[in-house]
DNA sequence: AAATGTATTAATCATTTGATTAAATCAAAA
DNA sequence: TTTTGATTTAATCAAATGATTAATACATTT
């Protein structure tokens, strides 16, 4: 049930859903006008009006998507009784790595706009809760109780992330390019888990 | 002659320059309405288009100016030539954490606003060119011949940026908070360089 | 075919927003 | 003191923008 990019859209609703994801991702809330999505969409732009109320209720609706695709797969794999430690980092930078290289501005999207509004869905997720109680916090817990495991998962994500956000000022300075970086990041679904692994043995 | 905050600005032109600076920072430029600038800057709205001519130039400015501020000291620490590979990596930990602990939203603030307008700034710095030259990436070489610099500097600047890219959604999700965030900052100045270090000497 | 409800369109509104203008104020020079 | 140029202000403009409306087209039911 979950979102498939089989054919192109077939309702008005959603070619209109589908260009607002495009147009809100690539310039933000603020940046995008409700003329540039109706264009995007080849529908009148009465008809955003008509089937989303308003451009906030619109974008409401994209961010809840885009979140959830950026944090929704999280806890699962966090929470996977069947693997280690080991084979839990191993899934989430595998995991993440793919999500992002086919959504490269998804992460930046989702942290600038979580900083200008208030979003509940995060707030009422308790995040910090579910992951503080999470297998792979007990995991690192048990390997290194002298470690704060928040410092442990800011650097993987670190890892992760912070390419995809610094992306476009790569490009600008030509430290890559749009096919070196998707091979760099294919590297780093081998090399992030070597490193995270020398990490939790550091003294 | 660099900014230094002592005393409130005296002229107007630096009384809008300073509002300027607040209000991109926290909303972007999109987001910001010259109105809000004068506002804050308490100053008549005509005054801003007098000094600054547009929106846009003024926008400008700050913009170099964060630019600077976020990547003008890395070349310097990475050309020491008194500095062992280990003293490059604590100094670049260690200065960054300071300015960025100093100014949480330059990260988010530039990294974003590059995506989105060419800054010929960052496009004529030749950074890529300047950094594989750097001495730091020449010791990196030495130690390591079988890795890729990029990674590790990706993952080093992963590992000092990222919580503040990530911050205001650590504050939306509990994990942290203001006063928590700061002490983690201090503790990750010791922490990052062992994680660098162990990195280093990982197969 | 007629009736009914849904979808779409072109035109228009009201506000917001970046920018300008002409007049007023101020300060320094003559 | 008068003059001159720079600074500041209130008022206004034109364009952009989110949203609405009234009319029209379309499809489905009766």
């Amino acid at each position: 049930m979950a979102k498939k990019k089989i054919e192109t859209p077939a309702t008005t609703e959603e070619k209109i859903k589908e260009a607002a994801r495009k147009v809100f991702m690539r310039k933000g809330f603020s940046a995008t006008r409700t003329r540039d999505i109706a264009e995007e969409a080849g529908i009148n732009l009465a008809l955003l009006n008509y089937y989303f109320r308003s451009k906030q209720r619109l974008f409401e609706e994209v961010m809840q998507e885009k979140i959830q695709k950026l944090l929704g797969t999280l806890v699962p794999i966090m929470n996977d009784a069947e693997l280690t430690l080991e084979e839990k980092i191993e899934g989430i930078v595998s995991h993440y790595i793919d999500v992002l290289s086919a959504n490269p501005d998804l992460p930046m999207f989702v942290l600038n706009e979580l900083g200008k509004n208030n979003f509940s869905i995060v707030k009422n997720a308790n995040l910090d809760k579910v992951i503080s109680q999470s297998s792979f916090v007990k995991q690192l817990r048990e390997r290194r109780n002298d470690l704060n495991p928040v410092h442990f998962i800011i650097s993987i994500f670190g890892m992760i992330i912070f390419p995809f956000v610094a992306r476009p000022m790569m490009f600008l300075t030509g430290m890559t390019n749009e096919k070196s970086f998707i091979l760099l990041m294919n590297e780093r679904k081998a090399l992030v888990p070597v490193w995270a692994k020398a990490m939790l043995k550091a003294k």
